[in-house]
RNA sequence: GGCGGCAUAGCCAAGUGGUAAGGCAGCGGUCUGCAAAACCGUUAUUCUCCGGUUCAAAUCCGGAUGCCGCCUCCA
């Protein structure tokens, strides 16, 4: 089975085909760190993550690598603003992304390099733009010649025309032409900088990617990633660099991934409609936000609402509740499986990879998952000797799609534990408070007081708080 | 102003020529003292609107409307 991926740059899906058999060298650009980062980047972030597990899980070996931008103005902004110096802005964000990505359950790429950790990489990258004619000095600081490069706009799908008559930017004098873009920036009085061929100073926003890029991967690699915003200029100006500065094309697959919204609109720090990372992780399940996010293909935009994660939450639940019902299942039951061969479940393995092979389609690829979540709550439900290899089997199959996707990682105790405590939490309950009333509630069935019986599970219920008559007494769990 | 994307049931959403996946919510049923979970059944003669191409269109083409994005930092 192929893999066919959009392609950004060709605006067509492409059959894949990786620059070295079984290699995957991917970049995906990461955060400038000036801020907590919030639920928009952690789309980005999670469905690289997602693109990364599904194609190890095919076998490729893969370079991952995800950078920090720990300079720029709004981190110079910041500092100022705090009394305190970028690098200290810097690392405290890197260690909040840091966070946050453990807590979202995240793998760390091979490789996450700093900006500023590769100053002499950019400097030389420079150096050689220079020396091939595609770039000019000017009172310390360098900028590139858009004019001097053809391709320049094939990415973005825009020509130098287009940009002429769009352009909103304010003409910088010192620019041979407007649409040229910094490559380095001589630094003003007190601000941060590093010594340069061309003076003290420090490096414009789009020079890091290529020059780390191409540093841990060479050129071409196989994919380039980030949001859709970053599509112009920063992409735009990456390719027209590094083409320039190589001789050689610089990526083969453009990967961007659609916006995160509220209310339709754009999730981001200047309209002021952001949710971080961490509040979010305060109120749900890191698997909540991981699986709302796949519910929809990820070149669309999401509008993140609370009832969508709600939803999304009733998910989530419902696999860790068929896990949990197989797992209950003693161990001698569901027994080793046989080489026997299961046509519903390996229709249904067929199914998902067929999903994740065309562009990712993971909305399809979950449908798999409640498919799969149906047939095993079946072959529990109707458990004897015949199906209890199927089930078996059924069971890796659900934990290896739920590892493919980033979900299902964790025991369905510790899950059901996190859920309720949440739950209390939020309404305001304790849980010694719950227990009592399910004692009464028990005393008052004993006496078959049902209409008292009812009259406490009613409460509890408009609280959020469900509850279960087992054989074994009574149980309960948040709605 | 320039360029691009999207529009599928109450809600979320897949589906790029062959007669509408999946989820949530709802309804009916099995089970239960009642519930919950689970399972079974049911819920769009129709895919924003108007034209066109085709034996056949949600899917292709043209137009209209609405929403969104990029063009400035942005995942």
């Amino acid at each position: 089975m192929s893999l066919v991926i959009y392609n950004t740059f060709t605006g067509k899906k492409e059959e894949f085909v990786p620059a070295s058999p079984g290699q995957i060298k991917c970049y995906v650009c990461g955060i400038t760190a000036y801020d907590h980062s919030h639920v928009g980047h952690a789309r980005s972030v999670i469905v690289f993550d997602v693109i990364y597990r599904y194609l190890a899980s095919l076998g490729y070996e893969i370079t991952y690598v995800r950078n920090y931008t720990d300079i720029d103005d709004k981190i110079i902004n910041r500092a100022n603003a705090e009394h305190t110096n970028w690098k200290e802005i810097a690392e405290t964000y890197i260690a909040s992304f840091k966070e946050d990505m453990a807590g979202l359950g995240v793998i760390p790429p091979t490789y996450e390099p700093k900006a500023t950790d590769h100053i002499p990489d950019m400097i030389h990258f420079i150096e050689k733009l220079i020396e091939r004619g595609y770039a000019y000095q000017v009172d310390g600081s360098v900028y590139f010649s858009v004019r001097k490069y053809d391709g320049y706009g094939k990415l973005s799908g825009r020509t130098l025309e287009e940009m002429i008559a769009g352009a909103r930017v304010e003409v910088d004098e010192r620019k041979q032409d407007p649409l040229d873009f910094a490559l380095w920036k001589a630094s003003k009085p007190g601000e941060p900088s590093w010594v340069s061929p061309w003076g003290e100073g420090r490096p414009g926003w789009h020079i890091e990617c290529s020059a780390m890029s191409t540093k841990y991967l060479g050129n071409p690699f196989d994919f380039h990633g980030g949001g859709k915003d970053l599509v112009f200029p920063h992409h735009e100006n990456e390719r027209a660099q590094t083409e320039c500065a190589t001789g050689k094309k610089f990526v083969n697959y453009w990967v961007h991934n659609g916006f995160v919204t509220m209310q339709r609109e754009k999730m981001s720090k200047s309209i002021g409609n952001i949710r971080t990372i961490k509040e979010f992780l305060k109120e749900y399940h890191p698997e909540v936000l991981r699986l709302f996010f796949l519910s929809t293909h990820y070149r669309n935009p999401i509008d993140y609402t609370e009832q969508s994660l709600e939803n999304a939450q009733s998910a989530l639940q419902k696999f860790y509740f068929t896990l949990g019902r197989i797992r209950e299942v003693p161990r001698e039951a569901v027994a080793a499986s046989s080489q026997a061969d299961y046509p519903e479940l390996q229709g249904l393995e067929k199914k998902f990879h067929e999903a994740m092979s065309d562009d990712f389609n993971t909305a399809l690829g979950l449908s798999t998952l409640f498919d799969l979540a149906r047939v095993l709550n079946k072959m529990v439900d109707e458990l004897d000797e015949s199906n209890r290899p199927a089930l078996a089997h059924g069971e890796r199959l659900l934990a290896s799609i739920g590892s493919t996707l980033g979900l299902l990682g964790e025991e369905t105790a510790v899950f059901g534990r996190g859920e309720t405590l949440r739950h209390l939490k939020r309404i305001g309950l304790d849980e010694a408070a719950v227990e009592k009333a399910i004692q009464d509630r028990s005393e008052a069935r004993k006496r078959k007081d049902y209409k008292g019986a009812d009259a406490i599970r009613t409460m509890l219920l408009e609280k959020g708080i469900i509850l279960l008559d087992t054989p074994n007494g009574t149980t309960w769990r948040t709605k």
